[in-house]
RNA sequence: GGGCGCGUAGCUCAGCGGGAGAGCGCUGCCUUCACACGGCAGAGGCCGCAGGUUCGAAACCUGCCGCGCCCACCA
């Protein structure tokens, strides 16, 4: 053994319990030090790409991120089935995040960013990057993630830079991007523009004030004026109309009369829209086209002037009059004041109605009027929800492509400029005069009028602008016709992984974006994972306190242990409850494959997995675990097709702990602790191709635990020889259910003495003859020694003295010789008390399969075997009363 | 207001037309030569409620009740 090797071979023996730490640090290492992470386009096999969601460069590792671990599943297996498989690994720049963070390290200087001005400030956030960013990749290759780290992308490198410039020009060439001056959404705190969906719908209990506006001109008016109502008087400040319906006979020939301000010098039109409900209390509204989506379109149709009050910092401006300069909600009340003083307050009630609120800050978003960048949407939307109906894109769990095309009908243009400064900013300069130019260099001269006195643009792009374009632009896409090796090889990406959390923020933008330049979907398929819940199913928030930190756990119980507590709960689209009880329960699981390999490898004398022995030499038990691990194997195939992690985890666990360590290490040990030599030379080799075979369907589940295993069985010394690139199993025997139909009736005799012992205090040291009514008696005299050894017994013998029980083979009773003493053992009442009620319940369902038959319909319908099965199964029902009837006579001449 | 999902064992969930299941927890027995981070056995359920379809419903349909999520410009 080399000093190479030393460093990356396991130890020679193994400890009584699996210990993780040490081992996954130096595995990992290993691993990234093979270059098995990486793939380059020409490597053979059919491709399979997935980009990890980029985590935000500020971000620290939470729980969440624990489900990216499935992409590690993903890519891993890929591997193994032979594709080219590539993980791209990432950050995102994060703007406003991330901007935040640093402002918030400047204020503890008592500095904000505009007291070191904008160059210096971006100097101090990639200061901060610099050193504190990307902690959580890191973190990432401590839970064992795959990824290929030669790839590793920032949203804001230069590379990646440059084609978010190249996309922002060519669609404003396309006429897609635009400028204009539109209502926004605007939080005061952040001293942003927002887009629709960074907004969130809060149901926030508050006041409808009902307020009179007089009439203008009293004489021949009905009434003092018209009654309206608002949950915000303060922009009745704003006020440049009042609505009603058309058909609204309340106000017939109220339309085209005007109302008077009653704190500002003008008029205000009555004006008449369908749009206007007349059910909802007075039936006119007020209208405030600079503050009010609503009455923003309104405006729009009726060419009503726009008057701003609110300003960004969300203070009142001097179109205010007296109220100028006093805060949103200051004013509110002080409206409401100066209305009650003017008599004019009709009333103020409780509502509950939804408020805009920043889905970062929380604060009260304000729409305002606003210069701001748009995306016309619709030809992209449009172009995605074609692609979407074509099935291009498969979307699990399947319900939520309904979401999707939901989604797609129903955008707006989406507001992309942010008045912040990290990130990129906005490609457009102005000349003195205003006019615009758009261009991917800094431009000399003003496009329309040669001025060379050209400004910036100060905005910046929203963060998820550049992070759209992530599926094409890790693979080195720069502009429109671009087409790298690894573009070439690698897009569309196979799997698009995340929670549905963020399919509005990013999947369907990816998938807009993607189809618009690249003309294909940027992947073909989605799969969403859930939110992360406590043991309770509840949501995690630090003010429940019941945050789990991940490190925590891998610290203590492993990777391996917390990325399998994940994924036994993981499938499409649910959410996943992770408490510190799954954990453990998890790193017991690996302590049982630890022990179960331990074990092999002290009787296993040097056998390594390789070919097996003709199957007609193998024992019952040997083809017994073959038939097993061949339907467990397909049935993990079969839920990697839908990526469900919970089905493939408990398919494995079962497997590995109730039948491999349970049942069939047990009855290996009747034959390796024998002294047939060519026989435990046929056990070894089965259990030496089961255990690799084993490990390997877990490995892309629990990677660490696997591969130290896996060398120990195989003597790999690590680096290029790893588990990480064995090829995935394949059948190894047909599922033989014949033998799995004899093995079960082994197992069944064999608890069956075991339950007895329980019932009746006979100590497993305890053994004891026993003799066997059975139409069976022909598998267990050939499986003696393993009945034996299993059940504890000293001797088995056949016996005809009680009746067999038809269909079944092997409830057994005592009998013969050892029917004095088993007798003397049996609590005749309560098992004459059992059979009853079997035959009770044999009776029930004799009836019921009766119904069944005689349903003409069912017949027709149901497949033929269904029915001859059935059919087998209504006699057999008939066989085993009549031999239930004759047991229980026999039991009553025992007692 | 619209849409979606969920109510099954104490807890978290699987099953989604033909014998009520798993893990954890709980009870009893066992330190037997892989594992006490273990083994064996067991207790525990009007499968939310009410109708309907069916020979048969936890499952399918309708309604109701309760919980959760997403979307939405009724002031």
């Amino acid at each position: 053994m080399t000093d190479d090797t030393a460093m990356t071979a396991a130890p020679a023996s193994l400890p009584t319990a699996y210990d993780p730490d040490g081992v996954e640090q130096r595995l990992y290492a290993d691993w990234e030090q093979s270059g098995l992470f990486h793939a380059e386009p020409d490597d053979p096999g059919e491709p399979f790409a997935i980009i990890l969601p980029p985590p935000n460069v500020t971000g620290a590792l939470h729980i969440g991120h624990g489900l990216m671990m499935t992409e590690d599943v993903m890519v891993r297996h890929a591997r193994m089935t032979g594709r080219n498989a590539v993980w791209v690994p990432g950050m995102d720049h994060a703007g406003i995040s991330t901007q935040t963070v640093v402002e918030k390290e400047l204020a503890e200087q008592g500095l904000t960013r505009h007291d070191l001005g904008r160059e210096a400030f971006l100097e101090r956030v990639w200061e901060w990057v610099d050193e504190y960013g990307g902690q959580i990749l890191n973190q990432l290759r401590r839970l064992g993630a795959s990824l290929d780290w030669e790839r590793e992308a920032f949203t804001f490198d230069e590379q990646r830079s440059r084609a978010v410039t190249e996309v922002f020009v060519t669609l404003h060439e396309q006429g897609l991007l635009y400028r204009g001056n539109r209502l926004i959404n605007w939080c005061p705190q952040c001293m942003t523009a927002l887009s629709d969906i960074e907004v969130n719908h809060v149901e926030t209990r508050g006041t409808l004030t009902s307020f009179v506006y007089p009439w203008a001109d009293p004489d021949g008016a009905p009434g003092a004026g018209i009654t309206v109502a608002t949950t915000r008087p303060e922009t009745m400040l704003g006020d440049t109309a009042i609505a009603v319906h058309p058909d609204d006979e309340r106000y017939a020939g109220m339309v085209g009369r005007a109302v008077r301000h009653p704190f500002l010098d003008r008029e205000i039109p009555v004006i008449a829209d369908d749009w206007v409900d007349p059910e909802f209390g007075s039936g006119a509204v007020k209208i405030t086209p600079a503050h009010d989506p609503n009455d923003y379109d309104m405006g729009q149709r009726h060419d009503l002037e726009s008057i701003s009050v609110i300003e960004p910092d969300g203070t009142l401006n001097d179109h205010a009059g007296s109220f100028a300069d006093l805060d949103r909600f200051d004013a509110r009340e002080a409206v409401v004041a100066a209305l009650d003083e003017a008599g004019l307050l009709v009333t103020r009630e409780d509502y509950t109605h939804q408020v805009g609120t920043c889905s970062r800050t929380g604060d009260v978003v304000e729409p305002l009027l606003s210069d701001q960048w748009f995306l016309e949407v619709r030809p992209l939307a449009d172009k995605a929800l074609a692609a979407v109906h074509a099935g291009d894109t498969r979307v699990l769990p399947p319900r939520l492509q309904t979401f999707f095309v939901d989604w797609l009908e129903n955008l707006h243009d989406w507001c992309v400029s942010r008045q912040i400064w990290w990130g990129h900013r906005i490609p457009a300069w102005y000349c003195p005069d205003g006019h615009v130019t758009v261009d991917r260099d800094t431009p000399t001269a003003c496009v329309d009028c040669g001025a060379t006195d050209l400004r910036q643009d100060d905005d910046v792009l929203d963060t998820w602008f550049s992070s759209q374009l992530w599926p094409f632009i890790v693979f080195g896409w720069e502009k429109p016709g671009d087409h790298t090796p690894e573009l070439e090889t690698w897009y569309p990406n196979s799997v698009m992984e995340t929670g549905y959390d963020i399919n509005t923020f990013w999947v369907s933008r990816m998938l807009q974006i993607g189809l618009w330049f690249l003309d294909e979907v940027p992947f073909t398929t989605i799969w969403n994972h859930g939110l992360v819940r406590d043991g309770n199913g509840k949501k995690m928030s630090k003010s429940f306190g019941n945050v789990i930190d991940p490190m925590e756990f891998i610290e203590s119980h492993g990777a391996d242990a917390l990325r399998l507590a994940l994924f036994q709960h993981c499938s499409p689209g649910t959410d996943v409850p992770l408490s510190p009880d799954w954990v453990e329960g998890a790193r017991r699981f690996l302590n049982k494959l630890f022990n179960a390999t331990r074990f092999a490898l002290q009787t296993l004398d040097g056998t390594r997995p390789g070919d097996l022995p003709p199957l007609d030499d193998l024992s019952l038990a040997d083809r017994w675990i073959l038939s097993r691990l061949e339907a467990t194997r397909a049935d993990v195939d079969r839920h990697y097709e839908t990526w469900d992690f919970a089905r493939m985890s408990a398919t494995l666990y079962h497997f590995t702990w109730d039948e491999l360590a349970d049942w069939y290490l047990e009855a290996a040990k009747v034959v390796l602790y024998g002294d047939d030599e060519d026989a435990k030379a046929r056990t070894r080799a089965v259990l030496a191709r089961v255990l690799e075979d084993v490990l390997t369907l877990w490995h892309p589940l629990i990677p660490f635990v696997t591969e130290e295993l896996w060398r120990h069985l195989t003597g790999a010394d690590g680096g290029r020889d790893s588990l990480m690139v064995q090829p995935w199993p394949t059948a190894r025997a047909e599922v033989d259910h014949d033998v799995i139909a004899d093995f079960d009736v082994i197992v069944d005799l064999v608890t069956e003495v075991r339950r007895f012992r329980s019932a009746n205090d006979v100590p497993p040291s305890r053994r004891f003859p026993l003799a066997v009514a059975s139409s069976r008696a022909d598998l267990l005299s050939d499986q003696a020694a393993l009945v034996q050894a299993l059940a504890g017994l000293d001797e088995l013998t056949f016996t005809e003295t009680i009746q067999e029980r038809a269909g079944t083979s092997t409830i057994v009773f005592g009998a013969g010789e050892a029917q004095v003493e088993l007798a003397g053992l049996i609590d005749v009442a309560a098992e004459t008390a059992r059979l009853t009620r079997e035959r009770d319940n044999a009776r029930d369902f004799l009836q019921r399969s009766r119904g069944k038959l005689a349903n003409t319909q069912f017949v027709e319908r149901a497949p033929e075997q269904v029915v001859t099965a059935e059919r087998e199964r209504a006699a057999e029902t008939e066989r085993a009363i009549a031999e239930l009837e004759r047991q229980m006579a026999a039991l009553a001449d025992l007692a």
